[in-house]
DNA sequence: TGCGTATCTATGCAATACCGCATATTATAA
DNA sequence: TTATAATATGCGGTATTGCATAGATACGCA
């Protein structure tokens, strides 16, 4: 179960749990109007973006300087339930809605 | 989010994901049972119940020498969501049926 | 080629988690 | 009370994880 314990252990974060329901939400977005968004530095974002991407969680594609993340495609019932559970469970957090706001009007051009 | 991450890195081990599985199929089920159905060590499933426990993830009943834990009943949607996770899929896991299996032959009296 | 912006990575440190063993607790029964 | 079975917990060791600072890379444009 090394796979299915892997990703709890992704959501078992809070910058990473809040990066899923964004991207859940919201559909594909580029790393700086998700540092906006979650009020952290690029940094940091990028980094567990990688994380969450390693676990193939989400999908990067690059366009110029600027570098999109989205959810990956669910590989399994697993994972399709799981994003099931961002959208129906936990869009609704403050905290999650707070962050949409910001990514409104972020300042990033894109 | 703090208690939403809680829950996922409750889920982010494999001894304790399992008996989560396990739980939400086969209800009620004492200590010595679930250790048996794991093959691990009594003194580490009590151990993870436990941090189950202060989780809220499961609620225990003592019989006599017994110790009779089950899946809590879900405080909300995100709770409800990942039960029938456990259920809906992550049952046909080889290693939970192989698991199941075990209890079935259980040495433990009740 | 050189500069600026956006993004990613390397490193060191502190905190936390898991494990196995040994011991403690709780309840039953002799 | 003593013995025994089932379960829980304290402890030391090792491994993993998160964070921050700083530096490296990638791209666009002059």
């Amino acid at each position: 179960m090394d796979e299915e314990t892997a990703l709890f252990k992704v959501l078992s974060d809070a910058t990473r749990l809040r990066l899923a329901v964004i991207l859940a939400i919201q559909g594909e977005t580029c790393v700086c109007n998700l540092a906006e968004a979650l009020d952290e530095p690029d940094f940091k974002v990028s980094r567990h973006l990688g994380i969450m991407r390693s676990a193939g969680m989400v999908e990067a594609r690059r366009e110029g300087t600027w570098m999109y993340y989205k959810l990956a495609t669910a590989r399994h019932r697993l994972e399709e339930c799981l994003q099931d559970c961002f959208r129906d469970c936990l869009a609704d957090q403050e905290i999650i809605k707070m962050a949409l706001k910001r990514i409104a009007r972020a300042t990033c051009a894109k």
